[in-house]
DNA sequence: TTGAAAGCGCTACCAC
DNA sequence: GTGGTAGCGCTTTCAA
């Protein structure tokens, strides 16, 4: 058996032709019919010889690869990216298309050249993704191409997007507090201004969902979003005289920060203050009480983007807003 | 302009023939000896155009895609894996190399899907990858590709390996506490046979470190490589009169739960007993006081392994191993 | 129903 | 130094 079988071999060895072989082999000889006999003959021959179509002679000619590229700014820097990738790549295996990985780090040259790669590699379709989610602006390059957004939008709302639906997640916040029982004295940890979108639209969804509960929020410590500085900041506050019933920490690192302040002055999560979190990391299950939180669905709106991308249907411009479910744990009780 | 520019479009411009533009255009220039002015006007006529080698036309000729896979069983389940692939990308880029990544849930049919697809398409090499250092067997479909291993090994060792030094990390978590002045009552915590290589070497590493100091392990605290078993098991160590010096956590989750079993008996880290660990993952940062730990040096590793597959020179099999840099934060003291 | 032939865009050999 | 030409393996049109 030769190294590299081709068609012709297979329509040799089936003693047929090379144009027959090809309908069987894709599949198409219902429409062609193609004899029952010889139509065996083919799979048989193509199956002895272990054939496998190359893949970039047929992309040569069709101009179609089954390939999709992620291009994203980082993969690695925290915990979550992973479940973006992943699910983009189970969503595209099941289509039998490949995905190509990129991370251009922010840097506009680098990501030049990557997208000049792919593009050279004629892939069929792109991600477009960032690690936080944000605004881009869709470079150049990708005019014209299919392109779908993952965890980021373009101002003019021009392409097809997937973000998590934020300001939902916020009065989901809001709404798991109110139904333990809580209504004054709910504080926010954390920067809103720091992580623009996710802050903004988190502080909204709660501002929200406490007045529909005719509650509103007692006040904001303002955090950098990271334990050490949430465990200085909230530290401060409470020996400020800060007693907080509740507490909505803007993302699980600086709900740890809160955590670890609050265990220093002995003081109890949850009886004495109820903690609510976004994001969902691993950290909210190993904390002890683990703590509830409201999930980035990064697999699903992975999914639903390879979804916008490959399969048929029309794709309207605009985002789609992916829920993001709140994980109950330990962490909230009623009010002392 | 037209959309797609080819190479007879940069010759026709340039007014020479398509050999003339290919060799100018593939850099090889000087070898044919090609005159100056000739060469600046196909370079000239490639900008113009923005002109672009179709690399499957390429590829077709010459069977070389200048692409690497990144086969693994998972990608996504915990924070670390992250560095791997964003390693790989970078390492691949570098080299102007494309990255498929493929993950294959550790099923053997999906595996075998997805290693055709990658043959189909006609990719250079191959990153045999798994999340936890363990022994593999290199699928058959791989067989005459070029692959290395990537944190495993194939216990045969006929193929190119690269793994994180476990045993040297074990005696540096021993000297770093050997060098605070500890010498009595250095407790493991984590079970030596879960995570079979890392735990095992780590083991090792240790006793072989500890006895070089004259000293040796006090006794083994056995619990899962989870924080709520770690807060478990060792609260009750604690609880049943336990008093260590030091601590060795066979990983950082672990160290998370030694961490909250300290706290909640009110006893201090570093002051009342030293803690090191392994893997270095975000949580040593984050917990307090910040946790010494022994680094998984995923990202050098993925560049090694790309260094061994994509740079030339002899490739020998057998494992690499990569060293684990011990990351000093402040949890280790000199006994009280 | 099957076969011959053209051509996707590129590389590389060979003749001039 | 330059240009013609064959052919990588496949898809697809057209004729038989």
């Amino acid at each position: 058996m030769p190294d590299r079988v081709t068609l012709q071999d297979v329509a040799d060895r089936a003693g047929t032709s090379r144009t027959t072989a090809h309908y069987v082999l894709t599949g198409r000889d219902r429409e062609m019919r193609i004899a029952e006999e010889t139509r065996r003959r083919v799979l048989r021959a193509a199956n002895e010889l272990r054939y496998r179509p190359n893949l970039m002679a047929r992309g040569l000619r069709t101009n179609v690869t089954r390939t999709v590229a992620l291009v994203t700014d980082a993969v690695a820097s925290e915990a979550y990216a992973g479940a973006l990738v992943s699910g983009a790549l189970a969503a595209a295996a099941e289509r039998g298309y490949l995905l190509f990985v990129c991370e251009t780090g922010e840097d506009p040259l680098l990501e030049e050249q990557l997208l000049a790669q792919l593009l050279d590699r004629r892939v069929d379709a792109y991600l477009y993704a960032t690690f936080f989610t944000r605004d881009v602006e869709v470079p150049r390059a990708l005019q014209g191409q299919k392109v779908a957004l993952l965890n980021c939008v373009d101002p003019a709302g021009a392409w097809p997007a997937v973000v998590p639906d934020e300001r939902a997640a916020g009065r989901s916040a809001a709404a798991a507090l109110c139904e333990a029982g809580h209504r004054e004295g709910i504080w926010i940890v954390g920067e809103p201004a720091e992580k623009v979108v996710a802050g903004a639209e988190r502080m909204q969804g709660i501002r929200e969902g406490l007045s529909e509960a005719g509650s509103q929020i007692a006040g904001v410590v303002p955090a950098q979003w990271w334990p050490e500085s949430a465990f200085e900041q909230f530290g401060d506050f409470l020996d400020g005289g800060g007693r907080p019933s509740a507490v909505i920490c803007l993302n699980d690192r600086i709900a740890l920060g809160v955590y670890q302040a609050l265990t220093a002055r002995g003081l109890s999560v949850p009886d004495d203050v109820s903690v609510v979190s976004f994001d969902d990391s691993d950290l909210a299950v190993w904390l002890r009480p683990a703590l509830s939180s409201i999930a980035l669905p990064h697999r699903e709106m992975a999914t639903e983007a390879i979804r916008l991308l490959l399969d048929d249907g029309e794709v309207r411009p605009g985002p789609v807003r992916v829920p993001m479910p709140l994980r109950a744990r330990d962490s909230i009780a009623p009010p002392r």
